[in-house]
DNA sequence: TCTACATTTTGACAATTATCGAAGTATTAG
DNA sequence: CTAATACTTCGATAATTGTCAAAATGTAGA
């Protein structure tokens, strides 16, 4: 694995790593989840998310670029309200890191 | 998902934050991959590890511990060395949380 | 017991991060 | 155009983190 790529993988722990940007990104995945059900599209507004947490519309706001830069998840416009969208990609090649270890 | 389990999330990721801690932790991936190809039973020296980071070796036991407070992996004795072993229960957690989400 | 080796603990410091509130920007409805 | 809504940017601050070097501890061998 090239020091980039461990660069990024760190990145995107790092995203996880804050207790409120991994409820957001826990929101956005059982969401993501529910919508494969009903064979619908998955996304969220950043103002449902706002609700879950007591802190402020401008922290939870730097959480979400921090998904994004992180490239866990996608971000797009509708009107006044930003779409949070996950990026499979990225949750399979982090998924694929915890594959394969030797029961016990 | 309890809060609790959010918090124990939170720490895991925040253990795979650190660069050099997830190159540690990559290394014992990839020995205990190995070792599980030949059957046997995968272990790594602190010493062993060291030798790949730029890092004093305090800070190096400091990030062992890390890990291990964060579940990731266990430690055990072997004389003077001490052996690091990944926590397959924890990796499969880790792995299910990435799966299922649907591709585009 | 003395010594060397492997690791841990301690104390310090610089760098990074999470959060806030206020001001700013963009979009829509009236 | 104006006002309201949704989000973003800025500047500040407190808290956390990564790292080091030095001292301490535990272990094995001579």
């Amino acid at each position: 694995m090239s020091s980039a790529d461990v660069k990024k993988l760190a990145r995107a722990f790092s995203a996880l790593a804050n207790e409120n940007r991994l409820k957001l990104f826990l929101n956005l995945l059982e969401e993501s989840r529910l919508d494969l059900q009903k064979g619908r599209a998955h996304d969220c507004f950043l103002v449902k998310l706002l609700g879950n947490l007591s802190i402020g519309a401008s922290t939870v706001s730097h959480h979400v670029k921090e998904l994004e830069d992180a490239g866990l998840i996608e971000t797009s416009r509708d009107g006044k309200n930003l779409i949070c969208t996950i990026r499979p990609d990225t949750m399979r090649s982090l998924g694929d890191l915890f594959a394969n270890v030797r029961p016990r």
